[in-house]
DNA sequence: TCTGGGGTCCTAGGACCC
DNA sequence: TCTGGGGTCCTAGGACCC
């Protein structure tokens, strides 16, 4: 019999694949992609290939230590429109296949609603058309809900198929820690053992009104049924409405004087703007982002008076510059503009809230 | 070893109102 | 001299994801 399941396509070391479709050579080397391909300069690890993973490489790593881990490294500059492109592909691919509902999670990774009676089957087909017609190679998670889809993707790598369901949840994720899961990282994990769970089974055997005092209302309860892989079981393709832009910039050398800070605002102000004025909404709220050096990042948010005017965004943006405390050296800028959001596209906290 | 850039959502606390 | 109760809005900070 027909039933829904749902499908998660991760695409294997996606950025070093695409790297290596127009480098044949680079094929069976350590490739690390990040920032602008200089080890030298402040930047991380984007994506590392299997080669160079064996060293010890992985995404977030400052790239200077990566380096040093994998001397004859091929390093190459991050090209986000070569990615996105190839991006492109592959979800058009994955919308093309018989009756599937596609939600895009990223650049390399997508849920896929499928009604099949076979969904292993199911699951081959589509890796075969992505390889066919984008060469590049991807695993796939089959779950009864978003969040086992997702988590059995890691036990399908690389260009595997594993299913994850209510029955085996517990056999196959039980004796894990809880930073496993979607959703729960080396902070939130850390505070769960304080309460004495350790493991996903005791996260799931966890009453979620006992979690509310350490996590609060939503987030207690939410980690308590995270425990348990449940949650949606319904794939979403409504198109994604963001709700603001922003950039920020690290500096090779830490600015110190007033002057600078203006003019790199400015900067800042410039791109995003261009993001906002792309979207047609107007700007409701700016956000400042300090990262005073060495580690300190402080942040100063305004509510603004609705406005499309540019130079009213950037005056305000401005205005904001003089929370920054004096004397001190920075070492990030970043700038956030919120803008108004249409009537229908509010969103709840899912584990597929858009952008994850 | 020393940490990018672009996102989302939640929580706490203060201000202000009735 | 000992300060209600509830609601909303705003700001700052935290956590997580790819």
């Amino acid at each position: 019999m027909s039933e829904p399941w749902v499908l998660h396509v991760d695409l294997d070391q996606f950025i070093a694949a695409v790297e290596v479709l127009r480098r044949p050579e680079l094929a069976g080397k350590a490739v690390i992609i990040g920032g602008r391909g200089d080890p030298t300069e402040r930047a991380v690890v984007s994506t590392a290939s299997y080669e160079a993973r064996v060293y010890g490489v992985g995404s977030g790593m400052p790239l200077r230590i990566a380096a040093r881990k994998v001397p004859d490294a091929v390093i190459l500059p991050v090209d986000q429109e070569a990615y996105l492109a190839a991006s492109e592909k592959v979800m058009s691919v994955l919308r093309s296949q018989p009756d599937a509902t596609v939600q895009v999670l990223g650049w390399d990774e997508a849920f896929v609603g499928v009604q099949t009676e076979d969904p292993e089957s199911y699951a081959r087909q589509l890796q075969h058309a992505v390889l066919e017609e984008t060469r590049l190679h991807c695993s796939v998670g089959v779950g009864d809900t978003l969040v086992r889809a997702k988590v059995a993707t890691s036990f399908g790598k690389p260009a595997g198929v594993f299913r994850l369901t209510e029955e085996n949840w517990l056999d196959v994720m039980g004796s894990r820690p809880t930073a496993e899961l979607w959703g729960v990282g080396t902070k939130v994990s850390r505070r769960l053992a304080t309460l004495g769970i350790e493991t996903v089974a005791d996260l799931a055997a966890s009453d979620p009104d006992d979690l509310v005092p350490e996590f609060g209302p939503k987030m207690g309860p939410w980690y308590a049924q995270l425990g348990r892989g449940d949650g949606a079981r319904t794939v979403d393709d409504t198109p994604w409405v963001a709700r603001g832009h922003s950039r920020e910039t690290t500096f090779q050398r830490d600015l110190t004087e007033a002057g600078q800070i203006d003019d790199a605002v400015r900067e800042l102000a410039a791109h995003v703007l261009e993001d906002v004025a792309a979207e047609g909404r107007p700007v409701i709220g700016l956000t400042l982002k300090v990262r005073y050096a060495p580690f300190l990042t402080k942040t100063y948010a305004r509510k603004i008076p609705e406005t499309s005017d540019p130079a009213e965004v950037l005056a305000r943006a401005l205005d904001l510059v003089a929370k920054i405390e004096p004397g001190r050296p920075i070492r990030l800028l970043g700038l956030r503009a919120e803008m108004t959001m249409p009537e229908d596209s509010r969103q709840g906290h899912t584990p597929t809230r858009s952008g994850w």
